[in-house]
DNA sequence: AATTTATGTCGTATGTTTGCAACATTAAAC
DNA sequence: GTTTAATGTTGCAAACATACGACATAAATT
């Protein structure tokens, strides 16, 4: 784009924002469920449950953790991923506070 | 991209990661606040407080309306818009749910 | 030490989002 | 009826996201 206008808004409303991207994807939705439901897995099994390759799994999880919502730890050749649930937790706080503060009884005409 | 793959996912992780991207940009966080600060706001109003173009801001107004978040009624020249409760109710809902339906007391070694 | 297995990174193609100026439309004011 | 004001739409360029094959790496197995 010819310019960049994010960097101008507050730090929570960019926090806000940034959480919702990652979350924008279906694929990491799932990934999230997943998790949720397996409590630990490794890529290959996710792989194997998603429409989607080996590769862009992989991709997938690297911007979930570079959001600090997953963690994985080598086993030798095998890569165990988890959800940090205090960072899904405090995402949660977050989107319910923001969310909370918007809603509120007034009825406008429209 | 040489495949599209976002529709072989189920609807509810369709309907969750859509409405993430609508809230994935900071300027419709932005907006968001204003409209639940003010309650009711024209185009114009909007584009002085926020660091964007009049013209940005109509298109965000118009993913913020396309998802249900917002409505306007056309009041002579100016449009008035506001916050739709009920539907960011059902959003708040939404999030809640699969937020806590992921957390779990479960450590895993990671 | 060669092979297999599990994973990550790079390069590339394609699609989507963002931002805005220029133009279009329509109602109010003069 | 011409001008002004408020808003939406179109078209374009730059940036970003998505998807995956090909290659790289490194541990486990043979």
């Amino acid at each position: 784009m010819t310019n960049n206008k994010t960097e101008q808004f507050n730090n929570k409303q960019k926090e806000l924002a940034s959480y919702a991207k990652v979350l924008s994807h279906p694929a990491r939705i799932a990934i999230i469920q997943l998790l949720a439901e397996k409590k630990e897995i490794k890529t290959c099994t996710i792989s194997d449950d998603l429409p989607i390759s080996r590769t862009t799994v992989s991709q997938h999880l690297k911007i979930l953790k570079n959001a600090g919502i997953i963690q994985g730890t080598i086993d030798g050749l095998k890569i165990h991923y988890c959800l940090d649930m205090i960072k899904l937790n405090e995402i949660k706080e977050n989107y319910n506070n923001f969310l909370t503060a918007a809603i509120s009884d007034y009825m406008c005409k429209c």
